[in-house]
DNA sequence: GCCCATAATTAGTCCGTACTTTAAAATTAT
DNA sequence: ATAATTTTAAAGTACGGACTAATTATGGGC
């Protein structure tokens, strides 16, 4: 290896794999740490670091550096500039709601063991256009869990994505999204409003947003016409 | 702000918004720079880390640091260990070839305007199954500019993906992969290989790898059977 | 036993210096 | 001109020290 530092991931990473060092179990403090492997604390920190990014590692202050991950991840940066790109919804599309309504978990089976939260979630349902355009290219529908229902009479205010008026509303921050891409038939309901025959291919994204503490904070199901919608990645290599 | 470096970093954003700074440039050498500013090397160094990481600033030896964006980006780190896994092939699939040609740009309508290569591309089609499975899910075109072409016998080697083939014949590594996801009709010849109607949904997912000098390296143009095959993203956010 | 103030600990920030590696630029040779 | 070589400027690596801030742990009061 050519670098101290990344002798010293190298090493760590070793006594991982090896067992020597375990999931969960923390490394000593920074200083001491630098000092029984005989190099300095900065070139230390620069080995946290790459294991930090690396996803191997977890710093906190006075809380030590724990061990929280064998595996380090390749890491990969998507050339998006907020959420709301990372989701694939332009800067200058428009979402305008259609209804709401409240929802048992059971009738919608994208909320299948999501979520012990209590039985109810709020249905927003609505579509995405192009600012100006007349015709709607996406069918949304956002289910928000009872916590957060409170929103829905600011939702009708603007014509802002839910999940930015919940970011808003209740100062919370988006810390995971999970999607999902498929293609499907377009239901017929559907077909209408994005001008499209029923059973024809559309795209189907479902998506969950979670809080940084992992709670979830919306669940999305969109069905997009295919010829004026399509997802697209940029994504760099380090 | 309450950091030193932070403060630098918006800062350096702020004359870049206002214009004083501009896309292209390049800053100061870092020793210089920090003198000017009043501050250690290291600081400044944290600060231009922050703004690299941000896709705002490039830094090269010797040739400085360079500013080539003025939108600083939200940071998305995918959780995929694998250039493989971000491509959405899962470890435990296969690549299994069909047949190989040389075609120019002119018939493939996914090259056009990609690339000033040389006219001829060699087309490497086949299709992927899970492990075991006698059905394919997919079926893949892969492009491969003339510069690569010599990978044509090694292919027929394993049941690797042609990146992975080209990676390691040439020793290069890929920096940038563009993708884009859409549903189409699938087309008749397709249709068959992974057991759908003609003319049903299917996943079209059509990408560009480059190499970290921007060089493509392949383009690939898959059709995916809906139901044995979806798209999945975990994106964790800053 | 529980709550609150205090102390101790640990990662984070910041500084300054010295040396190394890379690659652009300049120079020389073909 | 073009190719090979040398120079050199810039980021990268590594060191060490000092101070800061956050948070866990401790101890005291009720």
């Amino acid at each position: 290896m050519k670098n101290l530092y990344s002798q010293v991931c190298e090493d760590i990473l070793g006594q991982i794999r090896a067992g020597e060092l375990r999931v969960g179990e923390r490394l000593p403090p920074e200083a001491e740490y630098a000092a029984t492997l005989g190099i300095s604390r900065s070139t230390l920190r620069m080995a946290f670091a790459e294991l930090e990014e690396a996803g191997v590692l977890k710093r906190r202050k006075r809380a030590g550096t724990e061990i929280i991950s064998d595996r380090p991840q390749r890491r990969f940066s998507m050339a998006t500039s907020g959420v709301a790109e990372l989701l694939s919804l332009g800067r200058d599309t428009e979402f305008s709601i259609t209804s709401t309504r409240q929802v048992p978990t059971e009738e919608i089976p994208q909320l299948a063991g999501l979520s012990s939260e209590t039985g109810h979630w709020l249905e927003v349902s609505g579509s995405r256009r192009m600012q100006g355009e007349s015709r709607a290219f996406s069918v949304n529908r956002v289910y928000v869990p009872a916590r957060f229902a409170a929103i829905e009479p600011v939702l009708h205010e603007g014509r802002r994505s839910v999940f930015q008026t919940i970011e808003e509303t209740f100062d919370v921050r988006i810390g995971r999204v999970a999607q999902s891409v498929r293609a499907v038939a377009c239901p017929a309901e559907d077909a209408k409003v994005i001008g499209l025959e029923p059973g024809a291919p559309a795209l189907r994204i479902e998506a969950q947003l979670y809080l940084s503490d992992e709670r979830l904070m919306e669940v999305s199901v969109a069905t997009f016409h295919p010829e004026r919608f399509q997802v697209h990645n940029d994504v760099k290599i380090k």
